[in-house]
DNA sequence: GATCGTTTTTTTGTCTTACAAATTTACAAA
DNA sequence: TTTGTAAATTTGTAAGACAAAAAAACGATC
């Protein structure tokens, strides 16, 4: 997600007495960038709604909000066109991207060839590292079920499927999904409102995260098909209703 | 690729008599700001070789070079960056994405699950101009194979992939499957100077194509995963020679 | 009163200059 | 050879400025 990678030399043919793995001592690397902050925040802002789909976002209050210069906020910004979270026209600016009910059915469709693959990946390798932090999203899953705000289950929602991503042992597929999950993100947060599909998701995560320990790769992708078929559903719904919450009139949605 | 989309309004309810489409007229949003074209110019040296998985790249030489002035440059660095073509590390500046074997592995990995998904979602759609584009990206393959340098393989084989990736009718799988191969241009490029490998590859290629055009997504499907098996299998290879061509003592090789 | 054309204003795109911070390199000393 | 220090290079960030384009406001004409 953060854009930067870094690789140490490897040290080969060096016989380690220790057990302590390399990763644990690099500490360059962080990209702690006023850009990559600048990035950040925007990101966020727009993925939990702050920033309208469709809004038009100006450089000047954009520098106001964040406290940068113009260059740094730039930079930001073109990392943010990358990723396809806004749009720029020339000479008009950015735009925060809108997404119609044909271009969620085809990031839907993407989404669910990607993280089905994932899911049948991380059944066949199942690393101990990653099935625990799967086993410790269900954990935190039935936790906020019953009583949890529509956020807090959107943040584990998205640390469930970035467990599965990460669990396919594929970091390019991971930060394919991750780039995808911000762009359907605030789709996904109004879906969240619909306390009747919750059941039905959460029942269905479940099921999948165990067919993924138990190793049965053809299950796993079956059944994340399938779920992603239904929120599929749901999510090109949300988008119908013009980015609405349901039974809520809100008119700021007539901005997108 | 470009990063830059726009969207018109859609004319609702609005009686049509001519039967000229929408796209045909439209003309803005051609995105030539100063900063895409030094993108556009900075991704080609890079696909092609001219700037070397691993060689740092400075800002200063790079504004020299393009000749436009720093923010610009810096604007489209952060836009490669994005692809994933550089990676920038904290007050080192920018380096040319270097993949070792394992990634190559995992990005064919990616590239074979979307790629064959697109091929099976040609097959299924068969729009009648991606149909076209398809049989007229076959005829130029005819045309090369006998004697063709290896950049216009490239040029040719790129515009085949490409046209898949249009027929799958998925604009997002199709951009992310650009940056794919913008991330394995080189690569590939080289790759092509194993004449032995290239009838075999082009021979499938035409395989597929047939089996897209007969609408046979079982087996445009299976064509694909088995296509991209093996050029997977060459692409390893490719980078364990270090992105040497094979037989030639090229020493700038070491610089990855 | 509505439409068209012109002018003004705003906003973006780009460049120049500048300086702080960090890294790398060079060099001297132990 | 290694270590410590200083210089030079390079990146990160900011501020100011101007041209170009788009949007908005305004006025003129039918």
């Amino acid at each position: 997600m953060n854009g930067t990678a870094d690789r140490m030399d490897e040290m080969k043919d060096d016989a380690r007495l220790d057990g302590m793995k390399d990763e644990a001592l690099l500490v360059a690397g962080q990209a702690v960038s006023l850009r990559s902050l600048v990035a950040d925040r925007l990101r966020l802002a727009i993925i939990t709604g702050r920033f309208r789909p469709g809004q038009q976002l100006r450089e000047r209050e954009l520098c106001e909000l964040t406290g940068v210069s113009r260059p740094s906020l730039r930079e930001a910004l073109r990392q943010l066109e990358a990723e396809g979270l806004i749009a720029t026209a020339p000479h008009r600016g950015p735009v925060v991207a809108a997404l119609n009910v044909e271009e969620v059915g085809q990031l839907y469709a993407l989404r669910q060839v990607l993280e089905s693959f994932a899911a049948r990946e991380f059944a066949r390798l199942r690393r101990p590292a990653d099935i625990a932090a799967l086993k410790a999203a269900v954990k935190r899953l039935d936790e906020v079920e019953k009583a949890g705000t529509p956020l807090e289950m959107l943040e584990i929602g998205t640390a469930f499927y970035g467990a599965i991503a990460t669990g396919s042992g594929n970091p390019y597929l991971a930060q394919t999904l991750g780039a995808l999950h911000n762009r359907i993100a605030l789709i996904r947060f109004i879906s969240l409102h619909r306390r009747a599909r919750i059941a039905q998701s959460f029942a269905a995560l479940r099921a999948l995260s165990e067919a993924i320990i138990a190793g049965d790769e053809t299950l796993a992708d079956r059944l994340c098909t399938e779920l992603l078929e239904a929120v599929g559903a749901t999510a090109r719904a949300v988008v119908e209703a013009g980015y609405r919450l349901p039974g809520s009139a809100d008119d700021a949605g007539l901005a997108a």
